[in-house]
RNA sequence: GCCGAUGUGGCGAAAUGGUAAACGCAGCGGACUUAAAAUCCGCCGGGUGGCGACACCCUUGCCGGUUCGAGUCCGGCCAUCGGCACCA
């Protein structure tokens, strides 16, 4: 008869983690331990740096945490950690992104109010996130459903409402432009907050609109459902006024190389002319942008996007009834189908010639859907010769192909799209691409046919949901026309509804709180809220000062905690790759903004930026619950404890590798911990836990006191650079030494426990508890957590004999002991004299004998 | 298609241009135990030779280069993952 093995939480297990994880959680709270004052505040030491390091802030879904989570925030909280042990003020908070679309669906699903289902899962949050001893400041939290929060936010969007971009490219106040005698059409053309009714993405599924970057080929990001393009009255901000510097103040950033690029390549600029055609017969011109003014001349044929507002005035009698089905044909596609049914070009012509301004030809004007309305004017030139996609349209529908650039040799010219050689384009014949461009941009310039231009692709950013769940806009309507409510109205709260369904029409569901909507006799409210971001653009501020009711920070505070001297106020932002765009550019922006305006004191939020990598499952697959490989913290907690769990979230690898969960590997740490806990005590006859009669209040042996100072140096370095799986290593290698001697050296124990404290911080109190119950003359008073980190002894890393490696052309043959100061020529003497060295010279003599003080010899022969 | 990241034992990984594989997992052997678990000690990339300790050769995705010396630097390829994708 078999039975099948015992599980974990049934043996016995290593150290009493169940006891005293919590004691010391408890312990930490009452104490108040991790209390973080601002300048002002009775306790604050302004002697010391300040080191703010933030997570990004979770949204408390009804799952609850899950592994990947604790990767990021125990990153963060050994970094918090291990600055206040090296004399800095910490700021490291939490808080909760939780306006959004889960907990509202989940309200039309069972009535629950959002409100309900939104605190239910923050207290869950909250405690799983307390059962693994991370060192927030509680009385900083931040809820961006809140209206103590949101109130904010919505100040900021008035602060948005209330400014425009200066042509220095400065946000200014509206005032100025008030002052100026604008009028109210021309500032509200202005506004860095405004209305537009372009199409947008409209999902009748999630009864919403959303933000382009919020589609995912052509389907919403959120549920996958399909989405139309209407036109809809929408908020709009105004971030394209501002795509140049969101390029340029990346430079200043210790972000990764990785991340500014996709930043980059999503805000797109690219640098060409303006080139305005003429329309036969007709007196009209058609703007085009180009990159490429140099290829003007094999301009064949023109393009304007199907929605261009030209294409009824233009389109011919005969060409009226193709145009228009042409036209309603891409109005009823989606993105989606406009770009992946794109292997085949499509277009009509529209009957309509323009002139070619440089040489004054006529080229048909055609309409096509591979030209967008929304990038450049709309209307392109099509040079089929020297453009991949002209060509293809050319070939398609038989257009004439005219060479303009001479590639270099090797390279046929049609559909050579790189620099070259002008050729057959006039005055331009024989310069190289650049300069060609350069004399055409000029020559256009001059004779006003046109401009240099730069372009980007970031639109501007769609601001308005039509949900309930997100903060309603401080903005009444009257006579058409839209004002902001004063700020003493503020917080604007949400009606309290029953129904939250959406209406099924574009209208949102706030329209069904009659009494809300209604603002006065004349007024009503705007009936859109904000989408989830606007909380998540500005909570990083707030943590500085979450409880101020005057201000959305205070001054001092912001000054203290975001300054520095650096360009980013954040001094260490870790979350995923998945807000390496969105998130990160529109709390840029909002930043740059408020920068401008004098509420905050640097240009960027945040300097140095990490991304962790993402945790797979055990399957090496990513975790999803319908793979069933989701590994749930609190499991991981209950069997093995919270400082197995911190401490296997960063052994796994580098922090921002992807890597595959390992319950094994979490049982090698725990292990590990296990050794350490043994260091100190050892069970009785009893079972119950007693001092180790090796622990002596001893000077440590020579190798060891080596090690131990080597693993102070080491992990205080990787904790530095983040290499927090390395600095694990070097404490197991410690711990083995420790463990492997005669008598254990109490003080070097208690040392090597403040190390320790920042990665597994229970168990670090508990032992150092122990320790100075026993030998209360070794121990410091208080939390291990406000203890000083230790600083090493370079003299005690310093061995007096060194190996050094004898190397013959390059090849490991023998290793030699010499004195740690040897002369480099008494080495060399050694190492030609080692017999085995000697042996594969073969009697030659060496040509060269190169020698890397206290690494090795490499003879040359 | 374009851009980026990564490629090292059975597995997670480590290595300022200087002893490849530290540390951990798995595996194997030993001690303790009536026995097992736990713990402690040792071995643990591949090949060839030797009873053996040991010795030699090969090995960081592939091919080439720079160098006394390359996992690391340079050039060219391949594979996997991530992002963008008619942006003129």
């Amino acid at each position: 008869m078999s039975t099948p093995p015992p599980s974990t939480s049934e043996r016995r297990k290593q150290f009493p983690f169940d006891a005293f994880e919590p004691k010391w959680q408890a312990a930490w709270e009452k104490a108040n331990a991790f209390h973080t004052p601002n300048p002002g505040d009775a306790d604050f030491d302004a002697s010391k740096p300040k080191y703010f390091v933030l997570d990004m802030f979770p949204y408390p879904s009804g799952q609850g945490l899950h592994v990947g989570h604790p990767e990021g925030y125990t990153a963060t909280d050994i970094i918090g950690r291990y600055k206040r042990m090296t004399g800095h003020n910490v700021l490291h908070p939490m808080g909760w992104d939780a306006f959004g679309l889960p907990a509202e669906q989940y309200a039309i699903k069972t009535g629950t109010h959002p409100r309900a289902t939104t605190e239910a899962n923050i207290a869950n949050f909250k405690k799983q996130l307390n059962s693994l001893g991370f060192a927030y400041d509680w009385a900083r939290e931040v809820n961006t459903t809140d209206p103590g929060y949101f109130k904010w936010t919505q100040w900021i969007f008035l602060q948005l409402y209330n400014s425009y971009v200066n042509d220095e490219g400065k946000a200014r106040p509206i005032a100025e432009l008030e002052a100026q005698g604008l009028s109210h059409e021309e500032i509200d053309a202005r506004r860095l907050a405004y209305v537009s009714s372009a199409p947008v993405n409209w999902c009748p599924e999630l009864g919403t609109v959303l933000a382009n970057e919020e589609v995912v080929d052509g389907k919403s990001e959120v549920g996958g459902f399909p989405v139309e393009r209407r036109p809809m009255r929408q908020w709009m901000l105004r971030i394209t006024a501002f795509a140049q510097r969101l390029i340029d103040e990346l430079d200043g950033l210790d972000w990764p190389e990785s991340i500014k690029l996709l930043q980059r390549n999503w805000i797109g600029r690219s640098e060409g002319a303006e080139v305005k055609f003429k329309v036969a017969g007709l007196e009209e011109t058609i703007t085009v942008f180009t990159t490429r003014p140099d290829t003007l001349f094999g301009a064949t044929y023109m393009v304007l996007a199907p929605e261009h507002r030209l294409v009824d005035e233009l389109v011919s009698e005969e060409q009226i009834a193709a145009v228009e089905l042409y036209r309603e044909k891409t109005a009823r596609k989606s993105d989606l189908e406009r770009t992946e049914l794109a292997k085949e070009k499509s277009g009509v012509f529209t009957g309509a010639y323009a002139i070619n301004p440089v040489n004054e030809e006529k080229i048909p004007i055609w309409i096509a859907d591979y030209v967008l309305m929304g990038y450049g004017t709309g209307a392109i030139m099509a040079v089929p010769a020297h453009d991949e996609r002209d060509f293809e349209f050319a070939k398609m529908f038989h257009l004439p192909i005219n060479q303009v650039v001479q590639p270099p040799e090797g390279h046929d010219w049609q559909g050579y799209t790189d620099a070259g050689t002008a050729v057959n384009s006039g005055f331009l014949d024989g310069l190289p691409t650049p300069e060609a461009k350069a004399k055409i941009t000029a020559w256009l310039e001059e004779k006003g046919l046109g401009k240099g231009t730069i372009n980007f692709k970031l639109r501007d950013w769609l601001f308005s949901r039509q949900r309930y769940w997100g903060e309603p806009f401080p903005i009444v309507w009257e006579d058409g026309q839209h004002r902001c409510i004063p700020e003493s109205e503020l917080p604007l709260l949400p009606p309290d509804l029953a129904d939250f369904k959406p209406t099924g029409t574009p209208e949102p569901p706030l329209s069904k709180a009659t009494d809300w909507v209604r603002y006065s006799e004349t007024a009503t409210r705007e009936l859109n809220t904000m989408p989830q971001w606007a909380g998540s653009c500005w909570y990083y501020l707030r943590y500085c000062d979450a409880q101020n009711s005057e201000r959305f920070v205070s001054e001092a505070a912001e000054r203290y905690w975001m300054g520095g001297g650096k360009p980013g106020g954040v001094d260490l932002y870790v979350g995923g790759t998945e807000h390496a765009v969105l998130h990160l550019l529109y709390a840029r922006f909002w930043h740059k903004v408020l920068f401008d305006l004098g509420f905050v004191s640097t240009p960027e939020p945040f300097q140095r930026l990490v991304n962790q990598g993402l945790i797979m499952g055990e399957d090496g697959q990513k975790m999803s619950k319908s793979r069933g490989n989701v590994v749930n913290p609190d499991d991981v907690v209950s069997e093995y404890g919270a400082d197995s769990l911190r401490l296997y979230e960063m052994f796994m690898g580098p922090l921002e590798q992807v890597k595959p969960w390992s319950m094994k590997g979490v049982e090698g740490v725990y292990r590990f911990l296990g050794r350490v806990w043994r260091l100190v005590l050892e069970t009785n006859q009893e079972g119950e836990w007693t001092l180790s009669p090796q622990l002596k209040d001893v000077p440590a042996e020579k190798k060891v006191n080596k090690v131990l100072h080597e693993t102070i140096k080491k992990c205080g370095e990787d904790i530095e650079k983040l290499s927090f799986n390395t600095a694990i290593s070097q404490m197991m290698i410690c711990t083995n030494a420790f463990t492997q001697a005669e008598v254990r050296p109490v003080r070097a124990i208690a040392t090597f426990l403040t190390v320790l404290s920042p990665f597994a911080p229970h168990i670090a109190e508990e032992l150092q508890a122990v320790i100075r119950q026993h030998f209360p003359e070794v121990a410091q008073p208080g939390f291990i957590a406000d203890q000083t980190w230790p600083s090493y002894d370079p003299a005690a890393l310093i061995e007096d004999e060194i190996e050094i490696v004898v190397q013959v052309n390059g090849k490991l043959r023998d290793r030699i002991t010499v004195a740690r100061d040897a002369p480099k020529d008494e080495v060399e003497k050694l190492a030609l004299a080692s017999e085995r060295a000697q042996e594969f010279m073969e009697g030659k003599t060496p040509k060269k004998v190169i020698v890397v003080p206290g690494k090795l010899v490499n003879i040359v022969v």
